[in-house]
DNA sequence: TTTACTTAGTTTACCGATAAACTAATTATA
DNA sequence: TATAATTAGTTTATCGGTAAACTAAGTAAA
């Protein structure tokens, strides 16, 4: 692997005179000297060593991007929204000329040890953390870091790309009210302290509230949000284990594993149930019937986190963070009028 | 961020000791210095800079995972084959204690910069590689890779990992004459000059020939692979455009596609059109009906893919390259006796 | 007793880049 | 003409580690 000080022998000029012409400090050198440098630099295909340079500079270009691997043995990158959620910002990192290192994560402390091993500028978590290791990474000063989806305190300075889900409940709520729905069930994993779930949860029961219905127990489904976890509310809800017209799921894998336990049951999709779920995966329009969902654009999620992260690294003090992107109701074919 | 100098001078020793007991090197410290230069390290979460120990060592711990951007503007990432074969390889990797850049690429050019950039120990390439591009790569002899679903003339000593294609474009074919289908369309990105299509083509018409069905060159529907392709497909198909019952679709999204675009025409899978798909993504069974298609297995190409990559980067020759992983058959609901 | 071998370290040099200070020659200014 | 400023570089030190050679004290063998 050729190295800087080859193609300066090469020349029959200093390391820095190379170092000069690479980093485009032009003005330190002569111009007949950056093209036959510049020739030299080509012809052997040379690439500064970044793990050099890193050293030096005290900043690598390197971002990580972090995702947790909630269940063992578990593929995330399974998960759509996980995958598109990646890959936006992976091109977007890309663009703006950092470096990608990923990696999936059961211990906060692999990610603390990452971030010092490669002394990574900045980081992205695409999947919230808890309350505990939050702190522990805001102690530790380590790099700037974004997370999406993560709920904190008011004191926090934290940077943090999120969607409005409150509005996400109630306006998926009301989609349902506004469709002679009255039975209104919402699935959810309700169990999880997050504030994802208890703002869509409240807009819900706003929704509810204002067309005078009274809020039951009853219509709350906890449950995980996978689409196999699907199946078996779909099958509990053609047995008429709950007493419901339509379904609020919060997430579209949920809403469609529904869908399919109800189908498998001969029940009909939205004849005898309507259904609504969240995030407007590509699955929506490749089931049938097509799933009517609350729409989250990743491809702005990824710019808002980079844009956020990046100007934090390099200390452009512009970050009016948290940046609360909006959400849409999808109307497709999972809701029928009664 | 605290470096093994300062570890060593609050512990009154040299780098070198501190160094020692980093790599585990016990034979050279006395036990008593073991635990207390250990204790300094844990108070401090100390992690050593990577950058710097890949310097010395000429070695990185990098492998790049490189997947590429067909279409500009376009998330690769969408592709669930690409993603789950991506979270299966990270994983993989990540457990060999390996770390993992990833970049999307467009230009072979880049991809041989940013192995050069961080001295990478390995790459992995997720899609196929231009017989130009590989001979380019192979030249500059930068480091091990590992090709997936590439084919390569015989004399080539590159790593790769591919499927049995003629297999799958068989078993698929003759399970379709088998239900009494004999008009059967191929539908696939023909144009491609891969081998991975004209394989399952070989396989699609050898089946053919054995069941004395002669080929017909309107039964090979050129098409690119994607969702929205099938589609137009699918619209076509219920118009009787093409004089087949059944189709075999390269890609699961194809025939997802085509699947869709027959029920918008009232087109009825499987009973007025059978199809068949190919790599057996968890959208098979969310689709209604479920999609028949012939499975691959990602986690045995994604442990092939690494196995192969680590015994060139270690120098342990065990590399019995090209890794041959099988396929099969997953019947479900697309596909009716005639 | 002399020499050889362990043990438990230290010292020095280097990986491939960059920052900062320095220099020699030329040109501009007072 | 003497001095200052500019141009086009070079030199030195350093980033945070590791390899390899070295050393000093204690122990074992001849």
């Amino acid at each position: 692997m050729i190295t800087l000080q080859q193609i300066a022998a090469e020349a029959g000029v200093s390391k820095m005179t190379v170092s000069n012409v690479i980093n485009g400090k032009f003005d330190k050198v002569s111009s007949q000297k950056i093209e036959l440098i510049q020739n030299i630099i080509e012809k052997n295909h040379y690439a500064p060593n970044l793990n050099a340079r890193s050293l030096v500079k005290h900043q690598s270009k390197i971002i990580a991007i972090l995702v947790n691997a909630f269940v063992l043995d578990y593929n995330v990158f399974i998960d759509p929204y996980i995958s598109r959620l990646f890959g936006e910002i992976e091109t977007i990192v890309r663009a703006a000329g950092y470096y990608t290192i990923v990696q999936t994560v059961d211990n906060i402390n692999d990610v603390i040890t990452l971030l010092r091993n490669w002394n990574a500028d900045g980081a992205v978590f695409l999947t919230p953390q808890s309350e505990e290791d939050l702190e522990l990474l805001l102690r530790q000063h380590i790099c700037p870091m974004v997370f999406l989806d993560n709920y904190f305190k008011a004191d926090s300075d934290f940077l943090s790309v999120k969607i409005d889900d409150y509005k996400g409940g109630y306006i998926a709520t009301k989609h349902l009210l506004q469709n002679g729905h009255r039975k209104i069930a919402f699935a959810s994993y309700l169990r999880e302290k997050s504030d994802v779930i208890s703002a869509r949860l409240q807009g819900y029961l706003d929704a509810l509230s204002e067309f005078g219905i009274p809020a039951e127990d009853s219509c709350l489904i906890d449950t995980f949000t996978r689409y196999e976890d699907g199946l078996v509310i779909g099958r509990d809800l053609s047995n008429r284990k709950y007493d419901v017209t339509a379904v609020f799921a919060t997430s579209d894998h949920l809403a469609l594993g529904i869908m399919k336990g109800c189908s498998l049951n001969g029940f009909i999709v939205p004849n005898d149930l309507s259904v609504i779920g969240f995030d407007d995966l590509d699955l929506c329009t490749i089931a049938t019937p097509e799933l009517t969902t609350i729409a989250q654009d990743l491809h702005e999620k990824a710019q808002s986190a980079v844009q956020l992260l990046i100007s934090a690294i390099t200390d452009t003090q512009q970050t009016s963070s948290p940046v609360v992107c909006d959400v849409e109701l999808k109307i497709r074919q999972t809701v029928q009028s009664r």
